[in-house]
DNA sequence: AAACCATGAATAAGGCCGACCTGATCACCG
DNA sequence: CGGTGATCAGGTCGGCCTTATTCATGGTTT
């Protein structure tokens, strides 16, 4: 799924009465809220989907795999994500013994 | 950042005569087509954003915290997130020779 | 619809960091 | 108020990150 059809997917979820256009802005709307949020709180959290967090990762050793040699990989800034209960059981396999 | 505090920022990005709920309304419509996208896909990407994708772990040895026991942890389904560059740069560190 | 530019994936190998297990507790969320 | 989520113990295994290139895809603009 890209971008498109995740704003495709938004409209049918708002209802169809909803504009493409009006969809496109509530997702980017939410994607920079959620970006604010890392930005002022380093940290966004909705419980049973999942929990943004900003995280500092120390320099370290690495390989330059094109010589070789080994490299300072410097001190950097990234985003992680831990899934909630809700998005892992709703990826969840189907249940073998459901019947 | 909680998902009220997700809500109001929003609602901001959209427009001061958008309502609370209809700001609501667009978070869970987005969170929704998110879930959907990895049930259907197993990834959902936005460019300069990131990518979520599902990732399926197999089997593993583990230790059981409480008795020191090494323990097998069984093969699971969860959610990836790859940090697109849009938002590692915007959570970056200030550049410290901006001026 | 086409054009154009940016982003992202893949690949090489090594070393380090993070996920994950259980169970209890507490805080927070909605 | 009930559910979710974070924390903690320590060992093991998987993933991150490096460079440079190429190609594919995405997304915005015209």
């Amino acid at each position: 799924m890209n971008k498109a059809d995740l704003i495709t997917e938004v409209q049918k979820h708002l209802g169809i009465e909803c504009s493409k256009a009006h969809a496109e802005r509530a997702v980017n709307a939410v994607l920079s809220a959620v970006t604010r949020g890392l930005q002022v709180d380093g940290e966004v959290q909705v419980v049973g989907f999942g929990t943004f967090h900003v995280k500092d990762r120390a320099a370290r050793t690495g390989l330059n795999p094109q010589t070789k040699q080994p490299m300072q990989i410097p001190a950097s800034r990234t985003v992680g994500f831990r899934v909630g209960s809700g998005l892992r059981s709703a990826v969840a396999p189907p249940r073998e013994d459901a019947s």
